[in-house]
RNA sequence: GGAGGUGUGGCCGAGUGGACAAUGGCAGCAGACUGUAAAUCUGCCGGGCAACGCCCUACGGAGGUUCGAAUCCUCCCGCCUCCA
């Protein structure tokens, strides 16, 4: 593509392996695999966003402590329920760690099913100055008063470029674009293009996992049947037990939504599986479409993924190999 | 046995003479995505086609009334409730 039209840049050699794909693929496993058999051997960014949350460990199906004890993991339990993070943030913390893991002389392997963290990390993203909570806050109400049009009205004078681009129903993006507008005095659409996507790109090679849809959503909910065996319950009430919120960013987590119901005691244990399965399958598909459009990733599919690994790290190694030279 | 109710698209559930291939929700499928992203949002969703329009099939079944029925009538079948 454009690299090879260049000609006279060769392009540069994968700094790191990105593993990506729909959640309950088994990019965990793989990733594991790849850092204990790479010659050199790896160490773990998570590029999950809800992984990065102390106590929510279960419902996250967030590496245990005895993985974590083999290979070094990074990003994972570094934030309290009640702090907020971001791509933005993400990509800062993980290119912090990536340089790490290189000055160790070992291979970065980036895990994780957010697909704008991986594209915030890989192909960099607009250096936005941070938000105003109380900003946020004002307009979230306002949003509530006066109606979203009447915001969405609002941001297509400040910021007719990015008002254009987003469906007027789309209240999060609507709040954040008239955000930034206000905060900076500059909008949205100006910080995008002063530094779009691709211009702090990190050389990775990237393998996705896949699944048919049906293999897929069998393994979701088998996977949520197991997280309620091995005691999510308890770990949920255990949370809100000590005061935390559930209003609170960490509980955006799929499953986390639905068992505070259950904690409650509004909801039957049978219906919070149900909607947990459901909403997994819903955001499974979400990947698809997002990681489906993604350049360069080589697909294998993750059935009978432990005989598959030889394959894949012979596909990384050569990858990495050439970048070596 | 008597009285009443009910049967709608994969599911739930509106619709009670034409504007109905049938509101809405769920499930499903496709897509978007620049700092909440496991979030937020959009489109499609009986079938067929030379397809901005036409045809076929369809509101439990069979008949009937009507220019016209998911909607009214008759009979039949299933389910529910109450009385016995």
């Amino acid at each position: 593509m454009i690299q090879e039209a260049a000609g006279l840049d060769a392009p540069p050699p994968p700094l790191v392996v990105a593993v990506v794909g729909a959640t309950a693929t088994g990019k965990s496993a793989l990733g594991m695999a790849l850092a204990e058999l790479l010659p050199g051997g790896g160490e773990i960014v998570n590029a999950d966003a809800l992984q990065v949350y102390r106590g929510f460990d279960l419902g996250t199906a967030k590496p245990g402590a005895s993985l974590r004890l083999r290979v070094p993991h990074h990003l994972i339990d570094v934030l309290d329920p009640h702090e907020r993070w971001s791509a933005g943030e993400f990509a800062r913390r993980a290119r912090l760690a990536i340089a790490a893991i290189r000055g160790r002389g070992r291979w970065p392997i980036v895990v994780g099913g957010s697909g704008l963290y991986l594209r915030a990390l890989l192909a960099g993203i607009s250096p936005i100055p941070a938000g105003d909570p109380e900003v946020r806050e004002r307009l979230r109400r306002r949003a509530a008063e006066e109606g979203l049009p009447a915001l969405a009205a609002e941001l297509a004078g400040l910021d007719p470029v990015t008002a254009a681009r987003l469906a007027p129903g789309d209240r999060q993006r609507v709040l954040r674009a008239l955000e930034v507008a206000l905060v900076s005095g500059r909008p949205l659409s100006g910080w995008i293009a002063s530094q779009p996507f691709g211009t702090q790109s990190i050389a990775a090679i990237r393998v996705g996992l896949t699944l048919p849809r049906s293999i897929l959503y069998d393994r979701i909910a088998g996977r949520v049947d197991r997280m309620v065996e091995s005691g999510w319950l308890e770990e949920v009430r255990g949370l809100i037990e000590r005061g935390l919120d559930p209003g609170l960013p960490a509980f955006q987590a799929i499953g986390y939504r639905q068992m505070v119901h259950h904690v409650r005691g509004e909801w039957p244990l049978a219906r919070v599986v149900d909607e947990t399965v459901r909403a997994t399958r819903r955001f499974a598909k979400r990947q698809e479409t997002w990681f489906r459009s993604e350049p360069d990733v080589t697909w294998f599919s993750a059935e009978d993924l432990d005989r598959r690994i030889p394959l894949i790290l012979e596909h990384v190694q050569r990858a990495l190999g050439e970048g070596r030279e």
